[in-house]
DNA sequence: CGGCATCCAATTGGATACTG
DNA sequence: CAGTATCCAATTGGATGCCG
């Protein structure tokens, strides 16, 4: 039987971790093919992205939808379980951007968005 | 130059990782002992704990207080800064127990609060 | 009590090559 | 294009011992 001592260690472990907070939060803005994710989330390698989305879809945060042709597609969305944590990733989000304009002086930092 | 590619890159980076998160959670409830710690979060290592407790300090979401005395006295707090997280944390620890229940199995898991 | 240093095991994660 | 497998480097993290 796991046990855990504070709710919030069940969260962290189904979305801490490197990186699936931001895939998450990248694939709650809209359904992604895994190359549109990799675009992303450029410092991620191909591995940790599979295995990422893997352990996400295991978790039941997303969903993995394969179109059988060739050359082959998919496309992860994200589950309601997954899109319910919507209101927290923006919030972080932009206690992130609060955070780097706090902290960072000018030109030590720079955000390229590639939406 | 740091570069990012979305803000919640950045938040990531601050209270991302394996502890960050639950010792602020803890810290956000109020000032804490290094040991009171080590007891709300019985997985960590003493040499973890110490870790994450710098980390959160060189990013001035936490404050240490060292009372000069024989024993010693050491007590953590947060900051306004990390103080700020709080309704997030709130809420992800909230969404953890949900998402418990509807996910694990009855006797799958237990949640031992040692406040 | 709170913390640091060292050593070592375990895990994470990247590069590359290969498949359908 | 999406994914897997393998090998290897880097990082993480635990156990222990020591210090003020």
């Amino acid at each position: 039987m796991k046990t855990y001592y504070c709710d919030l260690e069940i969260s962290l472990e189904v979305i801490g971790g490197k990186w699936k907070g931001l895939i998450l939060y990248h694939l709650i803005k809209g359904p992604k093919r895994t190359s549109e994710l990799k675009k992303l989330v450029q410092s991620i390698s191909q591995k940790m992205l599979i295995q990422t989305l893997r352990e996400l879809e295991t978790d039941g945060l997303i969903h993995r939808e394969t179109y059988k042709q060739v050359p082959p597609k998919v496309e992860y969305s994200t589950t309601e379980l997954g899109q319910s944590l919507e209101p927290m990733l923006r919030a972080l989000c932009s206690w992130g951007g609060d955070y780097a304009e706090k902290t960072f002086s000018e030109g030590e930092y720079q955000i390229l968005s590639v939406e």
